[in-house]
DNA sequence: GGAATAGTGTCTCTGAGACAGTATAGT
DNA sequence: ACTATACTGTCTCAGAGACACTATTCC
C-alpha cells in the first residue's frame, strides 16, 4: 500500500503505450510428421530469418479475430479446424526497437497443407517441427519465437491427451489409423493399434460410419471410417507414453 | 496474400497504441473455503464495484514482474508461493474508455491471508469464491473480471490435478489433513483420507519429517508432518471426482 | 470409556498394456 | 501362397475406491 500505487482510473497520460501483436503456431501433419508454418522475414530486424506468422492487432478487433485474420492473410487458410490462445509474451527486450506484447495462438490445419498451393512459397513454408526444435536445429527463429513455438507444441501435446483435439488434424471422415497417426506424430511415439482403438471407442468421441476406406498401397483390410463428435474434454486422458519418445 | 498485408517491420506510425495491464486472481484457503482477493474500485468506470487487483505494466518491466509488483502493492504480500500466467483478454469493448489488453495471472497464498492485517481493509478484501461465482452471487465484478476469475479458478482446479500445486496453499510444514483440505476446498468434493494419503505418497511429491503435529481441538492422533518437494508435474494426475462436486 | 482423527490392511473393479489370434484386402 | 493392415480376444498387472480395522489423542 505504498503511496505510489497506480490508480485504477485509466488516464491516457499515465500509461506507457504498447504495440500488441498476435503470433500463431500453425501445426499440421504431413507424411506422418508434425510440421509448422513459418514465414521468412522481409525486413529488419532478423531479416531473412524465419518467424511465426502474425502481426499487429487492429484497433477494433479482438485477439481471436486478429489471429484468424493473420492466419488467413499469411497462409491462405480461411478457417483453421482449431484455434486457441495459449499465452502472452512481453519481455521488454523481446523486440529491439520498441515495447511489444504478443499473444500466442495455436492453430491446427487438416492434413495436406494448402500453404504451398495458395500462397507465395517464398514467404510461407511448412517445415518439420523436428528441424526447428531438435537438438541440432536446421533453422533458427527470429525474436523469442523459438520459445513460443516450444510452448505451443507442448500445449498441443498436452491438449491431445485431455481432449478430442486429434480430430482437428484429420479429414472429416477418417480411419483409426489416421487418428492414431496424429498421436504418433505429435507425441513422437508408437501406439498399439488394438489398444488405441479400444481407448478411443471407450471415450466415445468418434461416431461410426457405414463406409469403409479403400485399402492402402500396402494392402490390408479396408478400415472403418469414423466422423468426429464435438471437440470436448475427455472423461479420462489418453495417456502419453512416458518412454520411447524420440522428440 | 492480399496487398494490404501488414508489414512485419514495426513502424511506430503504423500500429495502434494499446494499454497493457495485468490482473491477478489471488487464491487462498481460509476456514476450509477457497477465497479470492478483490479490491474496491475508487474511480469510474465501475466505481464502487469489486475488481481483481492489477494495474498497468510499466515500460521497462516484464509481465511477470508487473504481476509480482502489483500483488505486493495491493495486498502487501511480498512473494506469492506460486505465480503463473494463464491468459490474455483483449476484447475491444472490455474497457469503455480505451483499448486495453490485460494479461491474467494466477497467484497462490499460504493459508491465513495477510490481507486484513497488512493493508487497508476498505480497499482489499478476501471473499469466498462461491459468493462471487455461485448461481446466486452476492457480489458482481467490474469489466470482464468475472470471466477472468472463472478461468483462473478453473486453471487452479486443473493444475491441482496434474502438478504438486497443492503444496503452495499450505504452510511449509503440513499434515496430510492440511493437504487434503486444499483439494477439498478447491474441488468442492470430499476425499477419502486413506486413499488420498496413498496417492500422495505414491506420487512422491512430499518429504516426511520426524515431527508430528499437535492434536487438534477435536482430539485425534497427532499427524505426521511433511515438507513440500519441488513443485512439479506429476507422473499421473490425482483424479478429480466427477460426482459429488458442490461448486 | 467415548469420540475424533491418523494411519494400515485388504478386497474389488476397472482399465492400460502386451500380445496371440482371426479377417480381409493387395500382390 | 505371402504380406500387410484391421480388428477381436484374452491375460496380467497397477491403481482407484470402498471400507474394515488398529493407533493415539482429547474429553
Amino acid at each position: 500500500m505504498a503511496g505510489t500505487k497506480t490508480p485504477k482510473g485509466y488516464d491516457p497520460r499515465k500509461f506507457p503505450p504498447f504495440a500488441v501483436t498476435v503470433d500463431i503456431v500453425v501445426l499440421t501433419i504431413e507424411d506422418g510428421a508434425l510440421k509448422v508454418v513459418l514465414v521468412e522475414r522481409g525486413v529488419e530486424p532478423h531479416k531473412g530469418d524465419l518467424a511465426l506468422p502474425g502481426g499487429f492487432v487492429k484497433a477494433d478487433e479482438s485477439l481471436e479475430e486478429a489471429a484468424a485474420r493473420e492466419l488467413s492473410e499469411e497462409t491462405g487458410v480461411e478457417a483453421a479446424s482449431y484455434l486457441e490462445q495459449f499465452g502472452a509474451y512481453g519481455n521488454p527486450k523481446r523486440d529491439p526497437r520498441m515495447r511489444v506484447v504478443t499473444v500466442a495462438f495455436l492453430a491446427i490445419l487438416r492434413e495436406v497443407g494448402p500453404i504451398a498451393a495458395d500462397s507465395d512459397a517464398a514467404e510461407a513454408m511448412l517445415l518439420p517441427v523436428k528441424d526447428v526444435l531438435g537438438r541440432r536445429p536446421k533453422y533458427s527463429l527470429a525474436f523469442d519465437h523459438e520459445r513460443i513455438l516450444t510452448d505451443g507444441v507442448e500445449r498441443a501435446r498436452h491438449t491431445l491427451e485431455t481432449t478430442s483435439l486429434a480430430t482437428a488434424f484429420v479429414e472429416p471422415e477418417f480411419t483409426m489409423s489416421d487418428l492414431r497417426g496424429v498421436y504418433e506424430a505429435v507425441w513422437g511415439a508408437r501406439l498399439d493399434p488394438a489398444n488405441f482403438r479400444r481407448q478411443v471407442l471407450a471415450r466415445d468421441f468418434v461416431r461410426p460410419t457405414a463406409k469403409r476406406a479403400l485399402s492402402g498401397p500396402e494392402g490390408g483390410k479396408p478400415a472403418e471410417k469414423f466422423r468426429a463428435g464435438k471437440t470436448r474434454e475427455l472423461r479420462s486422458p489418453i495417456a502419453r507414453p512416458r518412454k520411447g519418445g524420440d522428440r
